[in-house]
DNA sequence: AGCACGCCGACT
DNA sequence: GTCGGCGTGCTC
């Protein structure tokens, strides 16, 4: 068809795994010149009539494919919005993930906003960059980190537990001390001339974040990019990363695919946070991304924590990463208390023991208090008040949760109000509290503490900031407000019921809640560990996380759990999960005692779980990906059952973070 | 996904 | 003889 001696490899935007490959189109003499590397076109797929989008990943000696090639339909625009790195990027981190390069391109590349693409272009994109000179970072030596960007050094930095006060203009905020380090690290970048990524777990994150940066860089020179902005204006953002000019683009998860030029930095902050795993296919976790991102630019990459994951002490114990710490270091103060009777009827009320007590007494003299609970609401689980059994709702059999002193148990699951209860087991008609959640704590401690102003912070009551003055604040974990100059005191209650959660990362996520509400004490400010001993407590109060990490990641090699070992989860139906276990197992990609499962996870469905080590990943995703491949498309609907939203009936999910928990 | 190709049962 | 059933396979 074409007589052009060039062909565009084309990705079509499809994320069937059979489409997951690039196809070659000639090109219309009137599209030559506007056919070029990582614009959105239109082209024609398997019949005339039928038009697919797609991305022109490059240009091509025509040749690679030997049958009659079809010619590019339109150039939907001109801007090039995938550039050669993300494709790059997409191609492994999904090879990786035994998923579509398409899945990752659909978060790396913004829905296309027409009026946003026009004003674009329109505009002129050469307005002088202003130059950026950066302060040093400060706590970690001179030019540590600075030195570490110029060499692309990849370091696991522990970071600053204070918090500091920034200030831009006239507004003054206060922030974790790692958001300052963070912004530092990127102005280094920027006034380097290259531009930093920097990704946090949530908003309220990237909120201390923006505000650190607000107050050393011009607003120029950084940009948002995430989830929760709005269509046209996460375009704006994505499309300014495309100018060339050095940024600091911020932002959540999928930031870490922005399309970043001349990259100089990727910073991470907390990666054990689950908010980095991707719940969409492939799911990828943002912390491999950054890896992977890494290696291929070859930048500086820096995941700054409190605590350590142990995928992080993985990558210290093999020498990928370079350990850092603040020097001269920084200690918090942290005292662990048994859980003990108090002389105080109050005090066993809101479950606090006599020495925490006593340090909250003293330091709502002078400042605010922060207290650490597990659970939201009131009264987080209830049970009949005869026979003591858990009370069910009555029509899911769902948990009941009181959500606040006065309101109606209610069931967490469907939210049917739980009126007129009856006990299932024994006809009992009465209800009991069980356990405390942030109200009832707040409800106790007001008790504890007449006149103290009392603040509750927790998912659904956000508060981001509290001034010095004196208060109990009491914050489910991870909701926890910052205090202007840091909390008087910290009490971390809940830590037994936060301990006997079930799940394979419990040590480290409590390690990692506890160390982050740490970090927002005052200097020399108390923090109380209420119940809780042995490793985690010591680890706490050593202050050297590390440690544990790595003690756990002994344990895990121990028993092949990852990160000791990578795993796929495969979700489907029992023919399904049988075939593929078998395939592999036939091809000896995977060992017989590596295989796990299957296990029911609801009626005919089956879990099975592969294990594998790292040196085996690229051997296994391929096995897996066409098994994947295989099952779309040989599926056919059995007869019978009919129609119905066509369901895959095979999911297959590599380094779930919860792995052995069903969902 | 869609859509064509292809190989067996009921029909003018 | 052939019209059409949907099982199977491919998409530059």
């Amino acid at each position: 068809m074409s007589t052009s001696a060039v062909v565009a490899r084309v990705l079509v935007d499809s994320s069937l795994p059979q489409l997951d490959r690039l196809f070659d189109y000639g090109i219309p003499e009137n599209l030559l010149g506007q056919v070029i590397a990582g614009v959105r076109v239109k082209v024609p797929l398997r019949s005339a009539g039928r038009t697919a989008e797609g991305y022109v990943v490059e240009l091509a000696e025509a040749g690679g494919y030997d049958g009659v090639l079809s010619e590019i339909d339109s150039v939907i625009s001109p801007v090039r919005v995938l550039t050669p790195e993300v494709w790059a990027l997409a191609r492994k981190a999904s090879e990786r993930a035994a998923g579509s390069a398409n899945d990752i391109i659909r978060l790396a590349i913004p829905s296309r906003q027409v009026r946003v693409e026009k004003a674009y272009i329109a505009a002129d994109n050469n307005a002088p960059f202003p130059v950026i000179t950066a302060a040093a970072v400060e706590h970690y030596g001179p030019r540590v980190l600075e030195t570490a960007i110029e060499l692309r050094e990849r370091l696991a930095v522990n970071a600053v537990p204070l918090v500091a006060e920034v200030r831009a203009g006239e507004v003054s905020t206060w922030v974790g001390g790692w958001a300052v380090t963070m912004a530092a690290a990127a102005a280094a970048t920027v006034a380097r001339g290259q531009s930093a990524i920097l990704c946090v777990p949530d908003y309220r994150d990237q909120e201390q974040l923006e505000s650190a940066l607000a107050a050393i860089l011009p607003p120029e020179a950084v940009v948002r990019l995430d989830a929760k902005q709005s269509n046209p204006d996460r375009y704006r953002g994505f499309l300014r990363c495309l100018d060339g000019a050095p940024l600091v683009i911020v932002g959540n998860r999928s930031v870490i695919y922005a399309p970043a030029s001349n990259l100089g930095l990727i910073a991470l902050w907390d990666d054990g946070d689950p908010l980095h795993a991707e719940p969409l296919s492939p799911y990828v976790n943002s912390r491999d991304a950054a890896l992977l991102r890494q290696e291929l630019q070859d930048c500086a990459l820096m995941f700054f924590g409190h605590s350590r994951s142990t995928e992080v002490e993985r990558l210290v114990e093999l020498g990928w990463l370079r350990s850092v710490s603040p020097t001269p270091v920084i200690s918090p103060k942290v005292i662990p208390t048994a859980q003990q009777a108090s002389g105080d009827r109050l005090a066993v009320q809101a479950r606090i023991p006599s020495s925490a007590w006593q340090t909250a007494r003293k330091a709502l003299e002078h400042g605010p208090v922060l207290v650490q609970v597990a659970r939201p609401g009131y009264a987080p689980r209830l049970a009949c008040g005869d026979c003591r059994q858990t009370a069910r709702c009555m029509r899911c059999e769902g948990p009941l949760v009181q959500k606040s002193q006065s309101s109606v148990p209610a069931c967490a699951w469907c939210g049917a109000l739980a009126v007129s209860w009856r006990c299932s087991h024994c006809e009992g008609e009465k209800l009991r509290l069980v356990g405390s959640g942030a109200s009832r704590t707040a409800e106790d401690l007001g008790r504890a503490f007449p006149g103290v102003r009392i603040i509750i912070a927790d998912g659904e009551r956000q508060v981001l900031e509290i001034c010095h003055e004196p208060a109990l604040v009491i914050a489910t974990r991870g909701a926890e407000p910052i205090a202007a100059g840091g909390y008087a005191a910290v009490l971390l209650l809940d830590g037994e019921q936060m301990v006997a959660r079930e799940s394979l990362r419990v040590g480290e996520d409590c390690l990692r809640w506890w160390s982050n509400a740490v970090a927002l004490a005052a200097v020399g400010a108390p923090t109380v560990l209420v119940g809780v001993g042995g490793a985690l407590a010591s680890a706490l109060v050593t202050w050297q996380q590390s440690h544990y990490a790595r003690a756990e990641l002994a344990d895990r090699r121990r028993l092949r759990f990852p990160p000791a070992v990578r795993v796929a989860t495969v979700t489907g139906s029992v023919e399904a999960v049988a075939k593929v276990v078998s395939a592999l197992s036939l091809e000896n990609v995977i060992e017989p005692e590596d295989v796990l499962g299957p296990v029911d996870v609801s009626p005919g469905v089956e879990r099975s779980i592969l294990r594998f080590d790292y040196g085996r990943g690229a051997v296994v995703a391929s096995a897996l990906r066409s098994q994947l491949i295989k099952a779309a498309t040989s599926r056919r609907r059995p007869p019978g059952a009919q129609r119905g939203p066509s369901a895959p009936n095979l999911k297959i999910r590599l380094d779930d973070v919860e792995p052995f928990l069903e969902s």
